[in-house]
DNA sequence: AACGGAGTTCTTGTATACACGATTGTTGAC
DNA sequence: GTCAACAATCGTGTATACAAGAACTCCGTT
């Protein structure tokens, strides 16, 4: 538990929803949240501002909090500004590479193999999600790594749905090493390139995020 | 006002530190903040919370709340990632652009000609936030308007010092005129590579920029 | 004179109390 | 039978009270 409350009860309710327990367009009752997490409800109302602030829930004045639902299309312009910012992290990265932030990537990337290999998709989704971090931190951009670690937790549901789809992981793996190649190799361009392209979800794979987001 | 003390709170607290009235590094009292609005600390608190949370303060438990020092470095990041978001936002308006947004892209861009014409650095300020804003809509993605809205805001300090900057302004205005072809011409890549240059700080433009930012 | 420690004061963190608006249920009229 | 108005209830918004940690002061010691 955090040093305070209302820390530790945000973070709480923000994995609650992240993992779908608070589906979204859901009541948020302060008193029942409050007498679940043994608290008054003044840290319960300051993790709401927060989650109100961040996006993840919408608090409608004297009417209560609800789990925002963003809905197929503002997921997939998450995704759109997702892929930018990605794609400017892979530029960056492969322009300022140094040899610890290339071998935290190669390390990742190794475990990434592991598992595609395995075929183990809820084990690709977790390294493939350091896979990624790595490339945040080797941009050394503190704020952009801000940007994408937040963005890249909102999106984590989707993205979770999105690699049960046959052959996404291996298909994924194949990019991950193209973006690696780009990187190592200095070219920054091909690296936004082909991150854009990774991260973002145009045709076939828009369709499938929209039926597999209304089928949960 | 807004309907509830503690939007309200926020909203003005915001100002407050983006006019720099609060500075960076300043400690916000609550007990000071609340007899300043005449309302308890509840509602100051939880606009407190909130400013946590969108990044402009920091609240280190039970030592209080103070306005973030961005840093020349980190508000250069912030000008990175900006710089990304309106080139995609610049591309999407050149592909999704429609009779309204031409119309009001058209509109707010002949009130920077005048105030540029006029020399008038303060209104040229206001048009060309208007500007901006045009374009973020013109690219038809709720997010990333909304994104780009939020980082405008917190930027705008440091815009405004920019523009003091000897023929920025003008500079300014042509870049818009370029942007603006681009955009109308349907070409998005290139609206998207214009608008990077236009808003990102590079070279001088850097010093230029630390600079201000010391003698403030 | 400088440093360290104990006590005091001040501020934050949490709980509780109260007020007001929204929602819901019930009753009466058409 | 349906709709509207009023009443009761429930939940949020704000204020206040209390507890506990941090900072500051003052005094003593080296």
């Amino acid at each position: 538990m955090s040093e305070n409350v209302g820390r530790w009860l945000r973070d709480e309710i923000e994995n609650s929803i992240l993992s779908n327990e608070f589906r979204p367009g859901e009541r948020l009752d302060e008193m029942v949240l409050a007498t679940r997490f043994g608290v008054s409800r003044t840290p319960v109302r300051e993790a709401l501002m927060q989650l109100d602030a961040i996006g993840l829930i919408e608090i409608r004045p004297r009417r209560g909090a609800v789990v925002i639902d963003p809905g197929p299309h503002r997921v997939y312009e998450m995704f759109e500004v997702m892929a930018e910012l990605e794609g400017l992290a892979g530029l960056l990265a492969a322009r300022r590479l140094d040899k610890a932030s290339r071998e935290a990537i190669m390390a990742t990337h190794g475990r990434c193999e592991r598992s595609a290999a395995a075929g183990d998709s809820d084990a690709y989704y977790y390294d493939n999600e350091e896979f990624h971090k790595a490339i945040y931190a080797a941009g050394r951009s503190d704020f952009l790594e801000e940007q994408c670690a937040q963005l890249h937790r909102r999106l984590r549901p989707y993205r979770r749905l999105q690699l049960r789809v046959r052959n996404r992981v291996s298909t994924s793996y194949l990019e991950h090493c193209a973006i690696v190649d780009a990187i190592f190799a200095g070219d920054g361009e091909e690296a936004r390139r082909l991150l854009r392209g990774h991260v973002g979800i145009q045709g076939e794979r828009f369709s499938d995020l929209v039926a597999s987001m209304a089928t949960r």
